[in-house]
DNA sequence: ACCTATTAATAAAG
DNA sequence: TCTTTATTAATAGGT
């Protein structure tokens, strides 16, 4: 549309080029929003200029639950099998075969074991090593489980909301209806924040968590270099 | 365009809804796709359907390189110097000593290590078992904090749902002084506060994280148990 | 920003 | 889903 035919190539002109960005990107989030509203799809629009300057919409202004349910869609539910069922059942059963091995081990080879300074040690190290490996996976599912419920909850939350803001809108237009019959005014706003990411707030607990992990991994790490294998 | 003209809100009926959704759907790629040429600008689309079906266009088909791009476009680089100095230095501290104390080890038992059968597979194989156990801290902790990130976006949604709880209350007496005064204006502020938490920026680390993780879980749980130890 | 000649998108119907 | 076609919407080029 418009006069003229363009070619689908870089405008090389560059105000050109801005002009049509601009006008095209406001046609462009346009029809996103249209085509969210009109057949009920969530839907998110992210757009970088060559000069790295940041345009987006999101339905719902909710950017991050899209970005998140895009990930989950090709990560998360094969994931959850994988490392749930799969692996930590194979993790288990690798863990006692070795364990049988290094009993079996240590009974015919218990005494002209000379190079083997500490072999007791040696399984007792490897056996924490293990348990330690075991708690690790453990913790994985339990966290990946955890994650999933409270997701759900979440989910939950959010249709909540949804349903109260339509009962809201159409006892505000009922209200509506009854005022136009008595000369009166309703007006009503309806604040739409953008994409105000609040992520300036969550860095800081994601920080501190990161700290409180950090503990937890050297406390975990430090048995790991006594291991006596020197 | 089409004949009459369309209001803006949900189609109510479905087929109707459907078609004009695959109709919109191919004219909105089309014109993502347009603009990123002609205006040379980088763009993510993602399209989630009421039945989760999923859409996506992305110039140059990298939309991991575009997701990573906006949430780094909000990530302030501390975090990641914090995280990514902190706690893996700590660690590589750790696995640089024990890694050196091996080589000493291996160096000075060299000939007469008859039970030690094969003692660069052991190093290979404590190794990888570290390494195993690093990536597995690292995705304790992510899931830890995508974990308290959801708990906080619930807790945002859960409060909202009370504030509008309260609104309306407040709003239904306000409504019942109206029918006693009829010359009013009943004036309404509906905040739709947005209770974005980041929480697809660290999805989708973890997500990268996790994916990465299953691959090697699987692949060094395999030679565990296959060290020589018998 | 605004204007308008044109082309493009698309709603409705088959 | 795939066409067709009457209409409206988007927009290129100019001011």
């Amino acid at each position: 549309m418009g006069r003229g035919r363009v070619e689908l190539k870089r405008i090389e002109n560059m105000i050109n080029r801005q002009v049509t960005f601009s006008k095209r990107r406001n046609g462009l989030f346009k029809k996103t929003h249209e085509i969210s509203v009109l057949c009920d799809v969530q839907l998110a629009l992210i757009v970088f200029t060559d000069k790295g300057k940041l345009y987006e919409y999101s339905t719902d202004s909710c950017m991050d639950q899209l970005l998140e349910r895009y990930e989950d869609h090709y990560y998360s539910d094969r994931q959850l099998v994988a490392t749930g069922t799969e692996s930590q059942g194979q993790w288990l059963v690798e863990y006692n075969r070795l364990k049988a091995k290094l009993e079996l081990h240590y009974m015919g080879e218990n005494l002209d074991s000379l190079s083997l300074k500490e072999p007791q040690n040696l399984e007792q190290q490897i056996d924490k090593a293990l348990k330690l490996n075991q708690l690790m996976c453990d913790s994985i599912s339990e966290l990946q489980r955890k994650e999933k419920a409270i997701k759900e909850q979440n989910t939950m939350l959010a249709k909540q909301i949804k349903e109260r803001e339509k009962t809201v809108a159409q006892q505000l237009l009922w209200e509506q209806q009854d005022d136009d019959n008595v000369l009166n005014t309703s007006s009503f706003l309806l604040q739409h924040q953008h994409s105000s990411l609040n992520i300036g707030g969550i860095n800081q607990k994601v920080a501190t968590q990161v700290r409180g992990n950090e503990l937890d991994l050297t406390l975990d790490l430090y048995p790991i270099s006594s291991w006596h294998l020197v």
